[in-house]
DNA sequence: TGCAAAGTTTCAATAGGTGCAAAGTATGGC
DNA sequence: GCCATACTTTGCACCTATTGAAACTTTGCA
């Protein structure tokens, strides 16, 4: 558990938290455009100026932990079993995907309340969708690094752009047509297991 | 061709159009973030207040005219032939998209700078994938409205997003893979056909 | 202890965006 | 042609995000 930081950086991270506790509390509140840049400072005992170094923009500390997902996707891709093809690998990562959403601890808590922020408030979601856009280009990457026999660096972004975005949207419209968290996380699943079988079946006969 | 419009209307339509080509010009011209509202509005002779009452923010001049293209792909997706099977109708409404922006004569010769900015900076990407993304909404929409047997809304999601999630991230991978605009636009309609036509054969023995 | 690096604060400035009230310009009826 | 009405444009004040520069504090380390 020890990580051998020096007081800097526990500092740092402190006011990191600090501030995305204090951000989150004040969005949940009083609303997100409603709350400005100075506020979250203000309650975290920093100055305005110093947000912004630990975050390049106000909707950056919403996503801030965004990368570590992205992060775990890619190292299952990165990882392949013996007799893996494209699209098994790409179905683990997609399976670790939902299952890191569903059971992250720290998530549980503050996972509702953002979701219905970036839903919500039109910037976030402009926002989220850049940052989803952008890991799957990565994932396509990855999932091509993995199998370059099997798949063109274009091949494989068709296929990561299908399921997920077959996911994502499923999983937006089943929330919006009031489903609860789960109903959600259930439809985004089948929505990609869906996408992801017919892939299968489809370039089973040609291979 | 006599659109019986008054006085004030051809103004305010003259008035946009000069806002849209003079921001277009500048943006080429030195680039999206150096070029400022007040310039746009000067060179489209208007005051600045008047800019932000024709379009809400700076960057929907870019996206003024999207809304037409989606128009008129749930235009096809509305008009269903007898037989058309979901898949059938999303086959043509995306073959009648990609058509449309490749065909349109306005368009061709703003599309390249459009689509350069719109990939270059981040901001405007944020925009465009949440214009696609909620187009995606409406499309799946409408398929659901037009097969409402044949798929519920959560399953018209799920394909509709697999299929512009695919080509999507196909076009873009390939455009900054040092594709030409034909390749990009290639490229798209193959990954979209591959994962319909998996999608289609997927589901053709359990129907 | 004392210095250099890293981090913070303060101050000022730019730019997007909004609300408001005054001034200007079509339109329709007379 | 003239006026009341409705719609536009504009100028102005103001708010907030974001950035740069300079002065100041805290740490890490010799």
């Amino acid at each position: 558990m020890s990580e051998a930081l020096g007081l800097r950086e526990r500092k740092k991270l402190r006011t990191r938290h600090a501030l995305i506790a204090a951000a989150l509390d004040l969005f949940m509140e009083k609303g997100y455009e409603q709350t400005t840049v100075s506020e979250i400072a203000a309650a975290a005992d920093v100055s305005t100026r110093t947000f912004f170094s630990y975050f390049a923009s106000k909707e950056d500390v919403i996503f801030s932990n965004s990368r570590e997902g992205v992060e775990s996707v890619l190292r299952v891709i990165a990882e392949p079993r013996p007799g893996d093809r494209a699209i098994d690998l790409l179905a683990r990562a997609v399976d670790s995907g939902f299952s890191a959403i569903t059971l992250d601890e720290q998530l549980q808590g503050e996972i509702g309340p953002i979701n219905h922020l970036v839903m919500t408030v039109p910037s976030l979601r402009a926002r989220g969708l850049l940052l989803l856009f952008e890991s799957q280009r990565e994932l396509a990457e990855a999932l091509h690094r993995a199998c370059p026999e099997e798949l063109s660096l274009v091949e494989a972004s068709a296929i990561v752009g299908a399921v997920i975005g077959g996911g994502k949207l499923a999983t937006v419209v089943s929330l919006s047509n009031g489903g609860s968290a789960e109903e959600m996380l259930k439809a985004g699943r089948e929505a990609s297991a869906l996408v992801l079988s017919a892939l299968r079946t489809a370039s089973t006969p040609p291979l």
